[in-house]
DNA sequence: AGAGGTGTTGTGCC
DNA sequence: TGGCACAACACCTC
């Protein structure tokens, strides 16, 4: 569940608590969760100095000494929180980083859907697919309406989709996408090469609004995620969509409808978001 | 009480 | 190749 505001969220706290520290060593309870293999993997980082967290897109990058990069992601329900050495835990605790000063770093996930990945910092990590292939950061001087409007002018792609593409816009996932769409008024079906420049640069600024909002609020909160320390999101608060099917358009009281849009809950107003005449009669939704 | 929904990325398929 | 379906997994709801 964890989205850019949620991973950005998490690296703060872990910036506080954790910057600086030491790991003593590491245990790994699910071998499937870490490259290289978990013998590789905990030896490689005893004695290594945790020095920054950085985030790139929903994923974090654990800065150690000695050039060594652990690139993590959350995945659903990937959870990081830092402990006295000792204090129980949980049957979904996976990896354990045991630091020098009597803490842990613990990460838990109860889908396991969570991986790390221990890499060279600067050529390895950097050149990950998936991380060389991110688009840029909603942030209003990395999200540029010139490179909304080359990715969007040739492609017959629905927008919902589209959104939901890392490799074009970084960080969006499926609750900040349905909020951007109904603050942009657009339809989640609509071909984004009949998206006007006008919507472009709304639905340009909702995302960097709306991103920046949901970090100040640290985080949504639904389903599980928290902080690491502990603590629920604000976010959830202001969604206007995202879970609210049934319930009144909060500009025009039309019911908010969800329906499926490639194979993903879509929540939107059918009365502000309404298909453009172009886009009519090529979807038959149920 | 078993089936289906939940969301993100990587894969495998055509 | 690009676009789409689905696997990975566990928990919750109906």
């Amino acid at each position: 569940m964890p989205e850019l505001p949620e991973v950005e969220t998490v690296r703060r706290g872990l910036t506080q608590l954790v910057a600086g520290a030491t790991i003593d060593h590491v245990e790994v309870f699910y071998p499937k969760m870490v490259t290289p293999e978990p013998e590789v993997f905990t030896a490689e980082l005893i004695g290594r100095k945790i020095e920054k967290i950085d985030r790139r897109g929903k994923y974090l990058l654990f800065r150690f000494s000695g050039n060594l990069t652990m690139v993590s992601h959350l995945r659903m329900e990937g959870k990081y929180d830092v402990q006295p050495e000792g204090s129980p835990v949980t049957k979904h605790t996976h990896v354990i980083f045991h630091l020098t000063d009597e803490r842990e770093l613990r990460y838990t996930d109860t889908r396991k859907f969570g991986r790390m990945r221990l890499l060279k910092t600067g050529t390895e990590a950097e050149a990950l697919p998936s991380l060389a292939k991110m688009g840029p950061e909603p942030t209003a001087d990395t999200l540029t309406l010139t490179y909304m409007q080359k990715i969007f002018g040739k492609s017959h792609k629905i927008i919902k989709p589209f959104l939901l593409d890392q490799s074009r816009i970084a960080g969006l996932g499926n609750i900040y996408a349905d909020e951007v769409l109904w603050l942009a008024k657009i339809n989640p079906l609509t071909p984004v090469d009949t998206v006007t420049d006008d919507q472009l640069e709304t639905l340009r600024q909702a995302i960097i609004a709306e991103i920046k909002k949901a970090i100040a609020g640290h985080g949504t909160t639904v389903h599980s995620f928290s902080t690491a320390f502990g603590e629920a999101g604000q976010f959830q608060n202001d969604l206007h969509v995202y879970g609210r099917e049934g319930e009144p358009c909060e500009r025009c009281g039309t019911e908010i409808v969800k329906i499926k849009v490639a194979q993903r809950g879509t929540h939107y107003c059918p009365h502000c978001q309404p298909l453009p005449p172009s886009a009519e009669g090529m979807f038959d939704d149920d």
